[in-house]
DNA sequence: TGACAAACTGAACAGCGTTCTGTAAATTCG
DNA sequence: CGAATTTACAGAACGCTGTTCAGTTTGTCA
């Protein structure tokens, strides 16, 4: 038979075409001047056609951004396989987040920075999958500090909560400086002393104190 | 004669006609949202009677985003007139900052958080004005660590880079609880608490050490 | 009263996300 | 092989958006 493998093989195609010239559309010029017609006419298919592998525009970013946030996780998943200081490696996991929201900003702004759709697409399958990243990527935060507790080179009390400060201080800076890096009407400090001063800061008030 | 300043208190009444009803429907249904249109049914003009008042949509929200963020400079002024404990005083103006920040959730959001119109809007006298609000009010946060620094009771490097982080970090604290803080999808720890133990981290990291 | 300027509007333009209806092709069945 | 049915797709449309422009009304001044 193999005729209804081949079908299927063949709308995967297609999807992933799609996928990749929103993705490039998306990288180009940033979600909000991305069109659905436009996507259309870089593949050369009716916009409509496009509704029928996703559910709106919407769910075609979201799973766009789960491709590119498993390139996150799995650098982090290396970074704690390696082992050594823990101390080093937290900071070594927050350095890698900073550099990947700066390197992937239309992603990171449309997933941590945009109040969209959050009620209508939970169902959406490719929602519940990007979610289960977004928590196993906060696993790796929440292991590496509780890491530095236990070697004694860290000292704070609630392990939940702190990891939680951790990362809405390093999307802060990270967010920022995306947004605003660029803006002559306000006197930035260079970027890397930025973020590395940041860095410092949140090692800082973790260190065990009187 | 006194004709002309009729005239123009008249036309300056349009125009604060049209920013209360841009500024309500804004925070009822967020910049996204809200069309020129329904603008200006609620006022009972046509949509193009707004744009002898402003220049697009979004020179109309930066004028409101100014009204609004003026308020957040009072108070951090009030509060550094009233003088007392510096770090004290530092934590209030902070945590002002923070729920400034979730009483306004749609200007800060708008601020902050969304990559519109930088180039476009640079020459628009209302965001020259807004512009300078937003320095003056950074100014607060410099001098209130500076005032901490000179009496002993904090330690730090730079100044201009202390000041930048500590920003970031109530930004990312301040933002993602205005994003996500009823996501049932992520563990939050309640708001307060998160609030408080970053306000503790900020000034832990910052306190004098070995 | 006539000229003029200011204030305002209706209609339109080009674009958007999305849906519906129809068609052409591929597959399945008799 | 021919007919019926499923599938994949496209054209056109709906209702919305921000914005512009030509034209009309209104009020003031010489």
């Amino acid at each position: 038979m193999g005729v209804t493998e081949r079908r299927a093989r063949e709308k995967e195609e297609l999807r992933q075409k799609i996928l990749d010239a929103a993705g490039q559309l998306f990288i180009e010029e940033g979600f909000a001047n991305v069109s659905v017609r436009k996507i259309a006419d870089r593949i050369e298919y009716s916009p409509a056609t496009i509704y029928l592998y996703f559910k709106d525009k919407t769910d075609l970013f979201t799973s766009l951004c789960w491709e590119t946030f498993s390139t996150l996780k799995a650098q982090l998943a290396c970074i704690e396989q390696e082992g050594g200081d823990p101390v080093a490696a937290l900071r070594k996991g927050l350095r890698s987040y900073i550099d990947f929201g700066l390197q992937h900003p239309n992603h990171y702004l449309l997933t941590f920075c945009t109040p969209i759709g959050r009620p209508a697409q939970e169902q959406s399958e490719d929602f519940q999958e990007t979610n289960q990243v977004g928590l196993e990527t906060f696993d790796h935060l929440r292991r590496a500090l509780e890491r530095c507790r236990q070697s004694g080179y860290l000292q704070f009390e609630d392990l939940e909560t702190t990891s939680q400060v951790v990362w809405t201080f390093i999307h802060g800076t990270t967010s920022l400086m995306i947004l605003n890096c660029g803006d002559p009407h306000f006197p930035w400090v260079p970027m890397e002393q930025l973020i590395e001063s940041s860095l410092d800061m949140i090692l800082r008030s973790l260190r065990p104190g009187a």
